[in-house]
DNA sequence: GTGAAAGCGCTAACAC
DNA sequence: GTGTTAGCGCTTTCAC
């Protein structure tokens, strides 16, 4: 039924041992026995056992993913990039959704230190608890996160310039002369999200205007929430004429909220949206946006994890990739 | 360091065989020795070994899911639907793209038999060659096809209602007097875009049109050969007035094509698409689409594969999910 | 109810 | 070069 090694070495007429080197590519093996081997195992369709061999070795060959959801393009499209890095040493992704709840990403770390991946990547949900984090540390399992950080967390990190991307979206709002920027935010327990809100209170303060806690409108990151917190913004009798959305599902929200209430981007609404996505470039107007290396940051994390997985014991290492501001046609003067 | 199940039973001074006996569950052990070894378990910080556990059990409670590409939003939220179902039963997603390429395809069917995952859900490239596909028959392990099916492969497979769900769009586009109507496919090999050409060829005849093979346009399943195939169709001089696009990378693609040849839908161009995104809404016009419940159709394949993990012996099924015509503003009048 | 012991399929000393 | 053998951590008979 099920061919092991033995099987192989008993028709190769060799030792289990003797199969395994010619199998395995390691020790000496006569080239006459290593060619047995592998004819007889070729005959026989012998598949080695990963998992007979994790439990020897100690490497399952496979990576933890845990991102908030994996139907939020910007997850997918990071996990894309971190795959196809990994996949070319011969890794596999395990994938679970943590639907940005701290109890749901704590289940999956568990779930993942006892499933014994070799390496982990999360994108976690709070930049401040991070008790589960620490407990792999203890299993020394190479851990790297994954566009957020995690305070007094010392691990490898990629991150994007959030702040600096928040910054130059403010600035090109104030430059049409919007003062009171309407913000759509996911919860600021996100680190991604607590810079960006940063950025976009620096840059006001430096434009010397103080911002009003009343503009920053918080819902879950979804494009229910995105909606939600727009609605709440722009049924106010002193409406923002401007809105900064901090993230893709949100934006999406965003701008059906703005339909629906018969308002029109960029006139009745300026609109500037974090994270680049396909159809912003097709709705009309094209919406302006802050864009991120989003591929380049699961390649980014994923070559971290590889040099971790390959032995570098170095110290924890931050990165920033750079965001950039593109100028669309949703931003026009405050009136 | 690392602590074993050996190193709670002796801490709770029982045997090996009853500290497994406790921790997992199973057989007879006094309330006191089960009392014992789970405190001992608990001070030692014990995590049971999945990889030993597997070894022994023949599970490893993983599922490996193969789709074109997990950044495509079709295959993402299907991938969220099944990892809904059947992470509840403590399985956890081991997840491979396979670009639509037969090639990598049979590689990560390679690498999932050899982790010993307990079952597969594929979306296979091909809907002919289904060779590697029958070797996992011989392995007994479940297999369920997701949103395609393979010729001769008796398996169980949940598709969507494909050929209706295209021949509504074409008697819709007919409606408006569209007798030459444009196709943006991808590979015809893939079952359900067959599925959806047959549909839409036999909606024409049905109609008294004889098919022009001229007016479907092929390339690869991205939005640059969506982009690419519209185009090719839009540049004829006797472009056809009205786009079917079969799948929603392509759509987002041929829209793009639309727009840099300055035509407008609807009123140069009728456009129909498979396959519901936020996006499709929030354009102008906002796009008919045939909608079909992805979600769903993730959810449906996890309960097939649950029920077979669960020994469900009963011959292959074949379940077909409806779609829907949503009519919006995106086709006009022939003119 | 509990313990001793035999593997699951493989890797890797170690002896020859 | 090759074979023997001892585990990896766990489940599961089978005696007692």
């Amino acid at each position: 039924m099920v061919v092991t090694i033995r099987d192989v070495a008993a028709r190769a007429e060799v030792s289990q041992a003797t199969a395994a080197r010619a199998l395995g590519g390691y020790g000496y093996v006569s080239s006459a026995a290593r060619r047995a081997v592998l004819q007889a195992a070729e005959e026989l369709g012998y598949r080695p056992n990963a998992v007979a061999k994790a439990l020897v070795s100690g490497s399952t060959r496979t990576i933890g993913l845990i991102v908030g959801d994996i139907e939020n393009p910007f997850f997918a499209a990071a996990a894309r990039g971190l795959a196809d890095v990994v996949e070319d040493e011969g890794y596999t992704l395990l994938l679970a959704n943590s639907d940005e709840d701290l109890e749901r990403e704590r289940r999956a770390v568990d779930v993942f230190r006892t499933q014994l991946v070799d390496g982990l990547v999360i994108a976690p949900v709070s930049g401040n608890d991070g008790h589960h984090l620490r407990l792999l540390e203890a299993d020394r399992r190479p851990l790297v996160l994954m566009d957020r950080a995690v305070r007094g967390l010392q691990v490898d990190t990629v991150l994007v310039d959030n702040a600096g991307g928040a910054r130059k979206a403010v600035e090109h709002l104030l430059a049409f002369g919007h003062d009171r920027i309407g913000v759509v935010s996911d919860a600021d327990e996100i680190s991604s999200t607590a810079e960006r809100l940063r950025g976009y209170r620096r840059a006001l303060r430096d434009a010397g205007i103080e911002p009003d806690p009343g503009l920053v409108s918080v819902g879950p990151s979804t494009r229910a929430g995105g909606y939600e917190a727009a609605r709440a913004l722009l049924v106010r009798v002193d409406r923002p004429r401007a809105l900064f959305t901090l993230n893709n599902f949100m934006t999406a929200g965003a701008v059906r909220a703005i339909r629906d209430l018969g308002l029109r981007i960029p006139d009745d609404v300026a609109l500037v949206a974090f994270d680049e996505l396909e159809w912003t470039t097709l709705v009309d107007p094209p919406i302006t946006v802050v864009a991120q290396p989003v591929a380049e940051l699961g390649r980014a994390v994923g070559s971290r994890l590889l040099a971790r997985l390959r032995g570098d014991a170095g110290p924890a290492r931050r990165t920033r990739l750079r965001t950039e501001l593109i100028v669309r046609a949703s931003c026009g003067p405050a009136r």
